[in-house]
DNA sequence: TCCCTTTGTGCAAGCGCTTGCTCACCTGAT
DNA sequence: ATCAGGTGAGCAAGCGCTTGCACAAAGGGA
């Protein structure tokens, strides 16, 4: 059987309630009172129920954090891990757990949301958006429930948010290929409800614009690049009069996508066409060509987010809501033309 | 102010004990009260709270999960998403939810487990641990805590575990570079103290035994090869008078990397030297050349996992204890010597 | 010496839910 | 008309913990 704070009280000669003080560290108990209950405490290996700790304090300890669908956001799981080591690091320095839930359909994502915040099983909740209507965000806002966003959304200013400042990442991005003597720039974007997608291509447009350099339409294609369709676009790209010297790609794992459809067409990177793209994600340092990459400090990310949601929940006064953790550009071979 | 069972209660003009046996579906209610305590559930969006729930039950409707630690064991990281979501979508179907944590060091990382466990904060537990001696293994044992082992150990036959037969696995993987013609076959290794690790070397071994090709003791060689260390092993490798013409990589993101280290030292993938690695990470596909690997069916170890973890909650009796999730061979430009 | 603080501890209520038991009522067979 | 048995619902205890309040003992100033 669980040893109980009873257990603890009696072997210790003290009523419960001193035990729970002696645990929480407040109220006025004697030195040599603590000492043996210290004692007792670690003999017997005890550790407080947490659904009852929950049930009386009124707080569960607990984040939850909600995994993006597959389908709608592959990219996503190939910095997942790091994402949640960077949050899960900071809640337990907290003493603070995760809780994780997935959804293969918007309609189970949402039902296990609710269960999480209805249910009283966390007393926030850290969500992994870019959508640029979230239903999630919606449903947050109505329940008027501790949440943090990394990413960042248009509904309200006050919502707090971790992101990574896309427009000019893409920018200083562009700007680099721009640098390499690239004057026709293209963008493989990604879904285009994303905002971060949005961003990015942002970010782009004013590089190239800055520079004088005209972008045109068919320069920009979407890189469902994991799919047959994603080959199709890139071999149209390259079939075009003016086709472009460079890409810039929305995301490491689509630019392998790209590089593998380039090489299929006979193309060669850097020589051919050059490449870079987002999120320096762990394997972009071992393809060959090396990808140049914006690396967006994932773990930061996620540190940060569950940081300053810990904060929001300890009351602390927020002095401002949105926080952007800063990239830095990783030039590889992908990007330099000999 | 959340809304409790009283609420409802009130409302309906019942007993909070009504309301709850309405919703668990026991007990003998009225045919007409079932239905108008419904109607009130749904008006008010009644959620259970779940610490309460627990606290009466005895039961926590979670399972938890320790996330590998990164130095550790680096390439779970690549599969590590799908694996979650096949326990989480297992997981949910019966209603429950994933308590994960992480530490980065083994000091962390045990006294996350033992939160769990002791406190009561979930009702069973999903290893991802292949380690030769677990201390999480041993800590859970003692404790005799339900849980399922993704991968195996040596400890006791009766552990509940869900794993890929990892000996077979190899040896076919082995057996089809010897069809492609390759005599000499070398084998790049993880960390030595993990049993997956020890498994497919004996498959490997097994199958040149079996072929009657001898097996050198330096085509065998360490594979640490996001590190520089990598890179000398790979070179002094090549450097060898009867240098192997094949390699069983133990993991498709070291097998990036010595992709990339081949690449750098001139040599060319499978003219040179074919490549044949596990695991079958969604890049695999992409690369150039893309990599042939067994399929573990990651998704699959996951949902089983969590399925019988979950039967053995519910005191289902278990047939057996070990479950392996058949493996695939996929075949790509990497191993097909032209 | 007396009274007012201060200090250390326990009592008991309550967090929101489940569940064994009790009890009132309504059948239908005798 | 009577009563056994079935049906529908509520009472109250209890899950393990926290915490406001009461209270006893000890200390200190007048």
């Amino acid at each position: 059987m669980r040893v109980t704070i009873k257990d603890v009280a009696n072997k210790a000669q003290v009523s419960p309630s001193t035990v729970s003080r002696v645990i929480a560290g407040n109220g006025r108990i004697g030195k040599d009172t603590i000492l043996r209950v210290r004692q007792v405490l670690d003999e017997l290996g005890y550790h407080p129920h947490h659904a009852a700790q929950g049930l009386a304090k009124r707080t569960t300890c607990t984040l939850g954090i909600i995994l993006p669908r597959t389908p709608d956001d592959v990219f996503s799981n190939f910095f997942f891990p790091e994402l949640i080591r960077g949050i899960s690091t900071r809640a337990s320095r907290s003493g603070f757990d995760i809780l994780m839930a997935t959804g293969s359909l918007a309609q189970e994502e949402r039902e296990s949301l609710t269960r999480m915040v209805r249910g009283g099983r966390v007393d926030g909740v850290v969500l992994l958006s870019s959508r640029l209507e979230d239903p999630l965000i919606r449903l947050l806002e109505e329940e008027q429930f501790p949440y943090v966003l990394i990413g960042r959304n248009d509904y309200s200013a006050s919502t707090l948010s971790v992101d990574t400042d896309n427009i000019r990442a893409a920018y200083e991005l562009t700007q680099h290929l721009i640098a390499q003597g690239n004057q026709r720039i293209g963008f493989v974007a990604g879904p285009a409800n994303m905002i971060v997608n949005r961003d990015r291509l942002e970010g782009y447009r004013k590089a190239m614009e800055e520079a004088g350099y005209p972008v045109q339409n068919e320069w920009i294609i979407d890189g469902e690049l994991l799919q047959q369709s994603g080959f199709r676009a890139i071999s149209m790209l390259m079939e075009l009069e003016d086709r472009p010297t460079a890409l810039v790609v929305i995301d490491d794992g689509v630019c392998f996508g790209v590089l593998r459809g380039l090489g299929e067409l006979g193309y060669h990177v850097p020589q051919d066409i050059s490449l870079a793209a987002f999120n320096n994600i762990a394997l972009s340092e071992l393809s060959t060509p090396s990808l140049t990459s914006i690396d967006i400090g994932t773990y930061q990310l996620g540190y940060t987010a569950a940081h300053q949601l810990l904060l929001l929940l300890a009351g602390e006064e927020k002095a401002k809501s949105r926080f952007i953790i800063p990239h830095r550009l990783v030039v590889r071979e992908s990007s330099l033309r000999k």
